[in-house]
DNA sequence: TGCAAGG
DNA sequence: CCTTGCAGTAATTTC
DNA sequence: GAAATT
């Protein structure tokens, strides 16, 4: 199928193949020393030692708010120092738009050919519980220049794996994704809490953060001793639990047509090989430029009594503009000694204990 | 989007 | 140096 | 084979 119309909003037509919007060709050369500086539309930055090419610094990706592809690339340059630990070998999707978030997206999973050779990469199975053993060769981001080049291929969204190279088939953290439908940030917070309470009942520290778009992410740092699948069914157990305490507040049906308005989705199938999500200080592809950002679990607590109110709209405070200042200000909410890392086994174990039988 | 080809 | 045209870009799980 | 998800 082609991913031309996917992404395009609707009603909205965009141009078929071979008709984008032309590319424009600023030139810096033979200008008089007293006009404007037009950007080039091609620069060379040197990053750690690598020469970056960077190409239509000037293309707008956000037309309402006029931010460029520049914009993009300056944003994650300034970030870099807080969002390379969260991907540092992680095997690295990026989803790509050429023509700005109301155009067409492509995944792009397996290394570009033009890749440069000092960027990282991990061979790994494409597929897990079928036979078939294709073999994507991934890009790790693993150091500011790398993720430059990414920014610069219009790769406005990452996606990572939950786990690392050194350990491919082992999450280091459980991942719990929450999406709302159609519902409060008062239920979203709510859900939110129970499953903290839940976690913590279990002897686990869980962290939460934005996704960037509407919904909360819950991680709980784990040591990478556990397989896809243990981590998983731990998630669905947990998944189950909360929708039995809080029918009302959430569902676990995965279409939509069935979903009961008004509830968080929990969205236990989230979790397994080849599955991703969007990093702390990932930037997404929606009105506003909205970044995925660490919450205080008090900042939970205070949404839970919010009055009614669109989550969407809650979280679209934090953005590509204002998250630099606030990282230079306060840093990473998650650094440090937050990222405590849990075993498995007791609360696997205090969980049947608690819930079973 | 990058890039090869052609002018 | 510049313009034009073309190739190519995900995977998992559920229903 | 389509839908939903990232
Ligand atoms: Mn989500
Ligand atoms: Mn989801």
């Amino acid at each position: 199928m082609d991913a031309r119309r996917r992404d395009a909003s609707p009603g909205v037509s965009w141009p078929a193949r071979g008709q984008e919007p032309p590319r424009v060709r600023a030139r810096a050369a033979h200008r008089h020393g007293c006009d404007p500086v037009v950007p080039a539309a091609k620069s060379a930055v040197r990053i750690g030692g690598r020469d970056v090419t960077l190409s239509n610094q000037d293309k707008v990706l956000w037309p309402a708010e006029g931010y460029t592809k520049g914009d993009l690339v300056k944003y994650y340059r300034s970030v870099a120092e807080w969002l390379l630990p969260h991907l540092r070998d992680r095997p690295l999707t990026l989803q790509r738009y050429p023509d700005g978030i109301d155009g067409p997206s492509f995944f792009e999973k397996q290394k570009p050919c033009f890749t440069p050779e000092w960027i990282a990469t991990v061979k790994a199975d494409a597929s897990y519980s079928n036979g078939a053993s294709k073999k994507i060769e991934y890009l790790l981001c693993n150091d500011e220049a790398t993720l430059v080049w990414c920014a610069n291929l219009a790769s406005i969204v990452l996606h990572i794996w939950y786990s690392r190279a050194q350990s491919l088939d082992s999450p280091d953290f459980a991942f719990f994704d929450l999406d709302p439908f159609d519902c409060t940030v008062k239920t979203l917070a709510t859900v939110a809490l129970e499953l903290r309470d839940t976690l913590e009942e279990l002897g686990l520290h869980p962290l939460i953060k934005t996704s960037g778009g509407s919904g909360l992410h819950v991680v709980v740092p784990l040591r990478p001793l556990y397989d896809y699948d243990t981590v998983k069914a731990f998630g669905e157990i947990i998944a189950r639990q909360i929708a039995h305490v809080r029918p009302k507040e959430t569902t676990l049906e995965r279409s939509i047509a069935r979903r009961n308005k008004g509830t968080v989705y929990l969205d236990y199938v989230q979790v397994g090989r080849g599955k991703t999500m969007v990093p702390t200080f990932g930037v997404r592809a929606r009105a506003g430029a909205p970044v995925s950002t660490p919450l205080d679990w008090s900042d939970v607590q205070a949404l839970a009594r919010k009055r009614a109110s669109d989550p969407e709209v809650e979280f679209a405070r934090f953005t590509m503009k204002n998250t630099p200042a606030r990282l230079k200000r306060e840093g990473d909410l998650w650094a440090g000694k937050h990222w405590r890392e849990a075993k498995l086994e007791p609360a696997i174990k205090k969980a049947k204990r608690l819930w079973n039988q």
